[in-house]
DNA sequence: TATCCAAGGTAAGTT
DNA sequence: AACTTACCTTGGATA
């Protein structure tokens, strides 16, 4: 076992490890105390938290398993090889977080959601298991989309051994392709569970790739990610902030809406594409992504 | 204890 | 192209 510290202060910008990994945008990671989403108590806590991270491109040759815990200024982490190139993709530790916050509109709902969340970065997640989560997360909550993911894995993943325990990886596209539909409701993914089946299918059998959207620009690219089953625009748009680093982009979901309603009425265009654009450009633009992924955390934990 | 409701939407069928 | 409707499952609210 490898291990080792990163220090926030080296950091451009605060980092804040609870705020990151069970803010709703990766269903990859489990909590050592099995607590995720169950309490606030450990904000600022020292939870661990643990995932088994596949071969990522540029990053790191194989497969490794990472479990990491924040204890205030220091990123604490073990794992079967050198994390911190691993941890610095996924989490995000090489985005210069004080200049996009410094780039943010100065609006009341935007500061008081990066005032209470100070330190929540957006994720990387590998594109196969963010493309398949967020199929899992049509009409569900937060809680149970993880739930989801966890089955799939002890069902239908690969076993790893680290520390003495086994752990599983998140399936493969070829795994999850030779599922039956019936099997995967089984595991209660309900009617998600035949788009998870043929989307899975797709990418095993080589016709679509979602990490080839990334060589394509943003509105392409979420047209791109349509293709796969079960995957909408707003599905679309998780994959592409929460993955392949489109961070202009702004998933439509039910928070989102109401916080449009309540205060960017104005951004409300009918179409998802028109008002897609609105508040991209209300979200300024760039790092619109980021923006509403703090309103989003906001207003989920009962911000107004 | 029983019933109802909504949860990070999408696909398929109509107008 | 815009509008409806069906869809699995289940924790939590309401009666």
């Amino acid at each position: 076992m490898e291990t080792g510290a990163i220090s926030v202060d080296d950091l451009a910008g605060p980092f804040d490890l609870q705020a990151t990994v069970e803010s709703g945008q990766s269903y990859l990671w489990s909590r050592l105390d099995g607590k995720m989403y169950t309490t606030d108590a450990a904000h600022g806590g020292q939870a661990w938290y643990e995932t088994v991270v596949p071969p990522l491109d540029g990053v790191s040759d194989e497969q490794a398993v990472v479990r990491v815990r924040q204890v205030d200024d220091e990123i604490e982490w073990e794992s079967t090889t050198d994390a911190v190139p691993i941890l610095t993709h996924l989490l995000r530790l090489d985005d210069d977080l004080r200049a996009i916050m410094a780039d943010t509109p100065d609006e009341p709902l935007i500061d008081r959601a990066f005032e209470a969340y100070s330190g929540l970065r957006l994720v990387r997640d590998p594109p196969f298991a963010c493309l398949i989560s967020f199929i899992c997360s049509a009409q569900m909550r937060v809680s149970r989309i993880h739930g989801m993911q966890q089955r799939l894995a002890a069902e239908y993943g690969e076993s790893v051994e680290f520390d003495g325990r086994t752990y599983q990886a998140f399936p493969t596209p070829d795994a999850l392709a030779a599922r039956t539909e019936s099997e995967l409701r089984d595991l209660s993914l309900g009617y998600r569970a035949p788009y998870v089946q043929r989307t899975a299918e797709l990418v095993a059998d080589g016709e679509a790739d979602p990490a080839a959207a990334r060589a394509l620009g943003y509105e392409a690219a979420r047209e791109y990610l349509t293709q796969f089953v079960g995957v909408g625009q707003k599905v679309a748009d998780c994959v592409l902030l929460f993955s392949l680093g489109f961070l202009e982009a702004v998933p439509l979901d039910t928070w989102i809406r109401t916080a449009i309603e309540d205060h960017y009425p104005d951004c409300e265009q009918g179409s998802y594409d028109a008002t897609s654009r609105a508040i991209r450009e209300r979200f300024g633009g760039e790092y619109a992504g980021y923006v509403q992924t703090y309103v989003f955390h906001y207003l989920r934990n009962g911000g107004e």
